[in-house]
DNA sequence: CTAAGCCGTCAAGGAACCGTCAAGATCGTG
DNA sequence: CACGATCTTGACGGTTCCTTGACGGCTTAG
């Protein structure tokens, strides 16, 4: 999933942001002026910055800047101004879009697809390593130590990479039920013996005393990384 | 020095450009409609596009994508055109920026730069190698371990480039279809199943047990580069 | 000790998916 | 305008995958 870091003042264009975001299934985190918006910038590594001009605290070319100083993420610009003067220095302080509002939303989110279409190749998602095996969450692949990589099912993979982006902790019966197969689910704890099962039998050295997927009796699964 | 293609049928504009252009050390090459824009990119392959909606023989989008089958050249798309609509459909086609005329020339070369320096770090054509074969996403050519190369089709080598260029990530189906056959398409599987027989044909030592284009049922398929 | 959960294992039927082939439609070219 | 190359479309058979039920081992509580 795409994250989207909005960096504006004004409530409504905040909200409006979200919730068209949100609907197409972009993560997205806000800040209101320049300082946290740098912050959380270093916090949340975003895919794609949106950022207003018109900040209270510092000027838009200063955030831009202290964004480049370390990050090659595509910045887009949403500005009042019309000015040539304002969109040149936007753009040549490393911005690369810049959008005049009024906007309309199906633009924005059109140069929103441009700009992470263009990033697509160089986005490094995390790694799942164990002394057995390497989950690749981005490659959506499982290599074994021996280079040799293994072949999962969809199910099985989904259900892989459920406890994997847990990173460890414990996973319950149900909220893997519901990842997997869907919110309606819930109670097919059969299901989970079954593909367990399956899962074991491709990544266990011995697939009979689990040694990574391992069953925490009457809670869920745990997927332990060593 | 970075070289220009400019696709526009108006000749006040195709002069106003080439003048400012080449005052600003650009290097440029002009076409007056769609079709001798193509034959220029294909021969001058420039640093980057300017591109006029407005074409009297082809539709602006088809232009895009005539590029984009085979080139990831930075397009910068003018049109008088204000409808969200059209900016969208430019956008989606692989277009990386949209500017609407009038416009101001000072914007348009911040633009312009925008464009070539986030190409610039990545302009080395990347190169796929595999036991069997190599594949010159620059040349736009693939070449078997015994010098001869292969002939593709423009849907052919459409298809494998975007496998190519995800470097041995899964890639769905529906993505498939959508980079090469455009944004409305994503449940025509049965392309997919026909286009990777062929390519298969083409470059797999044993056609019938694939070692480099590879299926995941369900899932999607995979270029894999050993 | 026994019964009741909970879990792992196995196999089979049916559905979904994929590879293959060939014919019609379309495009570009001379 | 005709020809060849390419793309689209439909149908068929084979393979893979998901679901489902049954059985037995293990643990735990009464």
């Amino acid at each position: 999933m795409t994250s989207v870091l909005v960096i504006d003042d004004e409530a409504a264009i905040l909200r409006a942001l979200r919730i068209n975001l949100s609907a197409r299934d972009y993560q997205v985190t806000t800040a209101a002026d320049g300082a946290s918006g740098l912050a959380a910038m270093a916090r949340e590594r975003p895919d794609v910055v949106i950022l207003d001009l018109g900040l209270p605290d510092m000027a838009g070319t200063d955030v831009i800047r202290g964004i480049r100083g370390w990050s090659t993420v595509p910045i887009i610009v949403l500005s009042a101004n019309e000015q040539e003067l304002q969109k040149v220095q936007a753009l040549d302080a490393g911005a690369d879009d810049y959008v005049t509002k009024p906007f309309g939303m199906n633009e924005l989110l059109a140069r929103l697809r441009a700009a992470t279409r263009r990033a697509a190749p160089g986005v490094d998602e995390p790694v799942v390593v164990t002394a057995e095996f390497t989950i690749d969450l981005g490659a959506k692949r499982v290599v074994r130590k021996d280079g040799r990589d293994v072949r999962l099912t969809p199910t099985e993979w989904q259900l892989l990479e459920v406890l994997a982006r847990h990173g460890g902790r414990l996973v319950s019966g149900r909220q893997l039920l519901q990842d997997v197969w869907g919110p309606t689910y819930g109670t097919e704890t059969n299901y989970l013996r079954v593909y367990m099962a399956q899962l074991r039998r491709k990544l266990e050295p011995d697939p009979a005393r689990p040694r990574y997927l391992i069953t925490e009796p009457g809670m869920g699964y745990r997927l332990v990384t060593d």
